[in-house]
DNA sequence: CAGTGGTCTAGACCACCAG
DNA sequence: TGGTGGTCTAGACCACTGA
């Protein structure tokens, strides 16, 4: 129930969870229909069936047809990368958060553009570069081109405190993105701008990101290696749909 | 349905998330209450409550008792990280997969090990250091540490050709993990056995896994900044407990 | 073709909490 | 304190698929 703590469904989910991870039932072990654990714990199949849906969505158990449903198999692990509003995340460490635009302009869509997933219709875009400060010390390098087809009010935006990220947040909360995410050497600009040596290794961070309006925004974030890293509390096996 | 690709429930919790996604329901908007979209659907409680449940878990809803539900407000950004096991990886890169053991030693836990996590009592663990090659072209390093408590069949294993990683996946498969992403120069050694300079940047990915027996490994790979990206689908907001 | 999961119903009782 | 979500029931029909 919502407030024992403890519900019928609750306790089914944990003890097939328990069984799972305890290793009794191995992976590709076929556990008990549905039918039989209504039998097994006296409660409708409603009951049986949503907490092994929840082990589904969890990614424990596989379910077929006829033939039954089985503990799944990990296949990649996944880790959940939680990728914060950087003056959120800042605040959160407690320093001092501060955004510098170096450049705005709107332009054509340019063919030279990191188009690594075919942007569509060349419209035109606002490309934004601007610089992360953390306590007054440069923390990450940014390279924003913004969608003005998705996101036309970012046109009156001058992005000289805020920065676009933040600002898009609020204006398109709801989107998707694909992140790549690598080490680089920086390109002898960005080390100077982040006040580092070419040779120091950065992580970089690709982010796409699109609405039902199409694309939104392609960025490039890169940070010193030695000031930022990206935590990742874990689950096994895919989510799913 | 099962079949139909259509189902009520789905074309319900379809809408909903349609008009949170277009924006119609800005976050914070408060939506219909079950009863409301039950008179609106014509459909029962339950069918209209699994699909709530479903966004709710998507992180697009958030629900209170008494107040109703809401459209959830964005946070962070969540990257779901797909980290697989290396041979399989290349298997799906269609690249000839090796592994090199370097060293191999039982010894009790050092207390100069990262035991970033506090590993615990210092029972005896196995050491393992590798190399990954790919195409045998040097890949990644892998210096691991390992629980004998948690998986005292380790200590059977030579890992001379399988990589402890893949060995673990069968023998404990369902564990919960910690990744740490950040950008690092090579150290002198890893910089030899990759074949990279030392200035070359490196991503290195540290993971601390756990099991119900407690913690299991903890191990860091480094691999070339130019031969190995992490991609990530992704989804926003956070996902669930 | 028969067993399994997928979905849905029309109720019900209860805990929670904002007004 | 009443409205809301949280949970549960005892059925039901159906699609899929492995034997």
């Amino acid at each position: 129930m919502t407030a024992p703590t403890t519900t019928l469904g609750r306790r089914i989910r944990a003890d097939l969870e328990h069984r799972i991870r305890i290793g009794t039932w191995a992976p590709g072990h076929k556990i008990p229909t549905e039918a039989e654990l209504v039998a097994a714990y006296g409660c409708s199949r409603m009951t049986v069936s949503k907490a092994i849906t929840a082990l589904v969505q969890a990614g424990l158990i596989e379910r077929n047809k006829k033939a039954g449903s089985f503990v799944a198999r990990p296949h990649v692990q996944t880790a959940v990368l939680e990728i914060p509003d950087l003056p959120a995340l800042m605040a959160a460490r407690g320093e001092a958060y501060r955004f510098q635009r170096l450049s705005l302009i709107t332009r054509p869509l340019d063919p030279t553009d990191p188009s690594e997933a075919g942007l569509g219709p060349p419209g035109p875009v606002l490309a934004v570069s601007g610089l992360h400060f953390s306590d007054e010390e440069p923390f990450a390098v940014e390279h924003r081109i913004l969608n003005l087809a998705a996101a036309p009010d970012a046109a009156d935006q001058a992005f000289e405190v805020e920065p676009p990220g933040s600002w898009l947040l609020r204006q398109v909360p709801w989107t998707k993105a694909r992140h790549r995410i690598s080490a680089v050497n920086p390109e002898p600009v960005t080390a100077r701008l982040l006040k580092v040596s070419p040779s120091r290794a950065c992580l970089q961070v690709d982010r796409h990101t699109v609405s039902l309006a199409g694309w939104v925004t392609v960025v490039r974030l890169v940070f010193p290696g030695h000031r930022y890293d990206l935590t990742a509390a874990f689950e096994p096996a895919r989510s799913n749909d």
